[in-house]
DNA sequence: TATTGTTATACTCTATAACTATA
DNA sequence: TATAGTTATAGAGTATAACAATA
């Protein structure tokens, strides 16, 4: 009911998606910050739990940060306990990155704090909105999977 | 097929579009990097550039950042020629910031470069996603226009 | 005395470039 | 020679504290 142009409008999905999404990231943001844990940071601990341990750079490439970025931001995980380096069995080059169980710690305390303050914003809207917002979740879920073209799969 | 626990699950919106959001930002990051301008920059440009002029204590509270924070954030984005400040007729101690023609100029820029990305992501994606994001746009922009109880309404 | 904004200083996070170690 | 990761250095962006100007 909300799109009366149906199928017609796909153009402008992409400008209106990624303008709703910027003044949802402010919001968002100011929602995160007593964790103590940078955006990125808690996104790669995040992918660590999702997927198990990765290598250094592909969670790099992932997170869409530099190696060097990503080599200093695992030290500082290690170095708070949340992550654990391992050498890799089969190549001595590559370094395999876990999450440490006081990182999935972590991360629920975030996420529980986080879902509070969520909470009471959703908890202003109408349910028809938070319908949509439900509705949406495996699709927004499939925005996040997708890769760029020009970033190929990290597989 | 989505969600196999039907409607009785709404306690668990808050959290799973907490996840979702999270993982979502990280990919809007990445598409969001060459137009030079960080996230508050941009954040700020657009609220200026939807709300008009504005004094810089009230830009600081909606963004989410310290007022010094602000005013460097306005120095820089003076400089590069994006925003001005003007002094407030009413009261000497307040400036108000107004975005440039250059400012609304370098949002288009950055918007359509953005959706250009976010259209190919987009492809990749079934109809049905794509149509449930669609219909959570009205949502998104409500739930970006929500404010959090302990930051009153800027007004 | 309270409010608006700026300046000073320090810290976090990131990038580019140069380097080490393994393949 | 190529790849995985680290170290070195510089810069952007932010916060807290101290300050100047206006109300």
């Amino acid at each position: 009911m909300e799109n009366s142009g149906g199928p017609a409008r796909t153009e402008a999905l992409e400008t209106d998606l990624a303008a709703g999404l910027e003044r949802v990231i402010g919001l968002f943001r100011s929602l995160s910050q007593p964790s103590g844990l940078s955006m990125t940071a808690a996104a790669t601990l995040a992918t660590l739990e999702r997927n198990g341990p990765s290598r250094l750079t592909l969670l790099a490439a992932r997170e869409g940060v530099t190696q060097p970025a990503m080599t200093q931001l695992i030290s500082r995980l290690a170095e708070a306990g949340l992550a654990s380096r391992e050498a890799d069995s089969a190549d001595g080059r590559v370094v395999q990155v876990r999450i440490t169980d006081e990182g999935r710690a972590t991360l629920m305390r975030r996420r529980a704090g986080r879902a509070a303050k969520l909470a009471a914003i959703l908890a202003q809207l109408s349910p028809e909105h938070r319908a949509a917002l439900a509705a949406a979740l495996p699709a927004l879920d499939a925005l996040a999977a997708a890769r760029r073209e020009d970033e190929p799969v990290p597989a």
